[in-house]
DNA sequence: GTGAAAGCGCTAACAG
DNA sequence: CTGTTAGCGCTTTCAC
């Protein structure tokens, strides 16, 4: 691979000029631009992105943290943030951490050193007190989990105030026994959801109980098959099931369906994300939708303010609840 | 952020130890990298990999190309690739091209920046001459998605013969209609597996025959909804579908249970992945499953290897049938 | 309008 | 065992 060096050679200039004509900057007559145009054709020459980082110290490129690419709930979201990169000239860095801080500090030592210019984080099991550190010295946005009373800006919704339209959505509908799959409590989000469930059936008097509330250590299918087995397996079995991710909503539908009771008939269940397999079941899945392009997006434009040194905001977008069969009894 | 130089000045040495400090070079005192480590504490220094990179001319990263992550069937190709790589001291970057010719140039120039140190494509629709260009000068892996003839080292499996084995567990349950819900035949693995139903159907005199035969667009749900809901329309319905994906399989599920027919009694259903929702379906999903980890484990080393110059040759991975509800009428 | 030269942060050869 | 120094590929003053 060619270098500048052998560009200006071939074309009888400086290694400034190559400079000048790769960045077009003005101060160039058209006949040493046109020489030095042709060299690089000929040459088949790229500038080295390593040596203009070094000189410039950016990258242009953008770190993602996410748990797992493996929930589809990324999926748009990254969409957004992608589109948005691209359109300001950075690119993107997806890193999944596995949850795994070993990994996860392998990625923050690419931004302190220099090799990305700032991240977002959608990992609700990164390591706070890092990343707030980290977000003293550098552009650090969070998407959907964040930190309360944190400093570092976020991008997200109201979980709690969309939990509680969704349980209350179950409620109207009839249900007095409702229960709730929940993730690890150590996230906001699952507190939040949690909050929410609790205040809808405060308000129509209904009783809360432990046994209807299960957690589930991660949110893969497999959790939410056995949170509804284990719910069905109750003396006082819940007639309706709120789950904080639709893929523990669609396990628990797996879960009904092997135990011979029907979904809507027999049991409710409301989803949480509406990713695109949420249409797909039998039935489809009554969820909450999170506009997660729009996230993406809203993450990726407050990043690169940050990272021009512009002061940026936290924001909470909107939700829909999506009404489909698995609610309509 | 602290350089080299500042921490060889805190610790009274030169810049050189510093860096043997860094690298872990035998040949410093134990006294010396005493110094050095503590001002790196103080000075709270990271080694920029920028200038690391630079010297060295390598990244230690590697570029996957995908062209979606939305698809479920990368996921655990991916993890097998990520674990590989982060044992051998590579990180990954992933990349997902939206079979957008612009973005794959982006990629590719950041190989040929020395961003990266080599790529795995999983991209079928990637532009396979620059690719091939690109191979000739860097070090280039195909996964899943390979060149026929062509000179690019891939890891794949044995499409036809899948396709041909899952076709006759088929015509074994007694079915003599077979539908293929295939997708755009400019791609390899189409055409293979399409040869492979073929040759199942030959073989015991069955027709081919046209109008059982569907592409879609691409490998979303909703394709497989819609040639669902053309093969139901025909005539002559077919008795049993082969979907040359998971995706397209669970979206004709979606659409045999919309229309009051039944799955498995009234029509079988193979897919093609084994991702994890065909676990999750109702009923659950027969599939051929292809040995994705270890695909990306295979890899990452083919390339690692060829990163480090050395020789490396294609490999045709086993894959099997997993049988489950949707043929078991 | 163009060139010479310094320097971004680091490593490695060489010298001592 | 440690220091000096050149140089990786590029951009950017500062002269001319």
């Amino acid at each position: 691979m060619a270098n500048i060096q052998q560009v200006a050679e071939k074309a009888g200039v400086s290694v400034a000029t190559v400079s000048r004509v790769l960045n077009h900057a003005a101060s160039v007559s058209t006949k040493t631009r046109l020489k030095v145009e042709n060299a690089i054709k000929e040459l088949n020459y790229e500038p080295s992105m390593l040596g203009r980082n070094l000189r410039n110290s950016e990258s242009r490129l953008l770190l993602v943290l996410l748990p797992s690419i493996s929930n589809p709930f990324y999926t748009e979201i990254i969409n957004g943030i992608q589109n948005t990169a691209i359109a300001n000239s950075y690119n993107i860095l997806l890193c999944e951490t596995d949850s795994n801080p070993q990994r996860e500090n392998i990625y923050f030592n690419m931004i302190k050193n220099k090799l990305a210019d700032g991240v977002i984080s959608m990992d609700p099991t990164v390591n706070r007190q890092k990343l707030t550190e980290l977000a003293e010295s550098h552009p650090v946005i969070l998407c959907s989990e964040y930190d309360e009373g944190g400093s570092v800006p976020f991008v997200t919704i109201d979980s709690e105030l969309a939990a509680y339209q969704a349980v209350k959505h179950l409620i109207r509908l009839g249900n007095k026994k409702i229960a709730l799959i929940n993730s690890d409590e150590k996230f906001l989000y699952a507190r939040q959801r949690r909050s929410g469930y609790e205040r809808a059936l405060k308000e129509f008097d209904l009783p809360i109980r432990e046994e209807w509330i299960y957690h589930t250590r991660d949110l893969e299918f497999q959790n939410g098959v056995q949170a509804m087995r284990m719910l069905l397996e109750l003396e006082e079995k819940p007639t309706a099931v709120f789950a904080v991710s639709d893929t523990l909503a669609i396990g628990a539908l797996k879960g009904i369906n092997g135990s011979g009771l029907h979904v809507p008939n027999d049991l409710a269940i409301i989803g949480f994300d509406n990713i695109s397999f949420s249409n797909m079941t039998n039935p489809t899945l009554t969820t909450v939708s999170q506009p997660m392009y729009k996230m993406g997006v809203t993450a990726a434009n407050m990043l690169i303010m940050s990272i021009k040194g512009e002061q940026v905001e936290s924001v909470v977008l909107d939700h829909d609840l999506i009404i489909r069969e698995s609610t309509m009894g």
